[in-house]
DNA sequence: TTTTGAATACGAATTTAATCGTATTGATAT
DNA sequence: ATATCAATACGATTAAATTCGTATTCAAAA
């Protein structure tokens, strides 16, 4: 649980969207920050440069436009996550976890069903 | 989502260890902080009150040691907590939260059971 | 070339969270 | 009553995250 790369909340928020673009200059990651946030460009920019110090993302810097992507993988975020949230309110279980979120957030019926594939997947190893 | 009770790390922290022990004392609950965090009692005091203030816990005074209570519902907060990761690290897909965290935290066979059932009956209505 | 404007660089201010030292309080044993 | 000591109160500092204003750079149009 490497704490180095570990993003803060405003860093969570670029890296969703360079992992949705693949990658994206500055302007475009501010043009969606800015529809939920009211925040200046140069915050966008100065949060991009630091997680670019930190290593969150790399960036090409051969044209004017910087074009950003993101180094920390997806997958390793998503499971940095749930670990975390699985250890500070789920007891430890992870599932707590899935039954909680079957409940609350019921998936529609195709995904049940890829929910119950899975299962038995692995209930046959 | 009301943000006024959205917990911070440390907040979190104590909370779980209110969650667990239904109510306790600031010596109880700084003696389990102490002991993953290198951190002094008047810390753990001054979190405990900074909580007391935005409503996070409540306490009773009648004696000197103050019983500190959670007043943020652990069930809530795991709701918080399971959608934000949902939106910011699966793209708002409750399924793909689920899919990953049992291929990943595989549970025991009888946990399977227990998620087989719960799909089973979500299917059914 | 010079001007212009979009883009980055960077310092500094602000805000929020966490930490701790010292003062004060209050129950209890003498 | 008074000393003692555990416990709380509280101000202030430090640390981390966020924000933004201004300066600088650079490419393309004039």
């Amino acid at each position: 649980m490497s704490k180095v790369n570990k993003p803060t909340e405003s860093e969570l928020e670029i890296l969703s969207i360079l992992w949705e673009k693949e990658n994206a200059t500055v302007k475009e990651v501010h043009e969606l920050v800015h529809k939920t946030k009211e925040v200046g460009y140069t915050t966008t920019l100065k949060l991009m440069q630091i997680m670019n110090e930190k290593g969150l993302v790399t960036r090409n810097v051969s044209a004017k436009k910087h074009i950003y992507t993101a180094v920390l993988q997806k997958e390793k975020a998503q499971h940095q996550m749930v670990h975390k949230i699985i250890q500070t309110v789920f007891g430890g279980s992870s599932t707590q976890l899935i039954l909680q979120t079957l409940e609350k957030n019921t998936p529609s019926k195709k995904e049940l069903v890829a929910i119950k594939l899975m299962v038995e997947k692995l209930q046959a190893q």
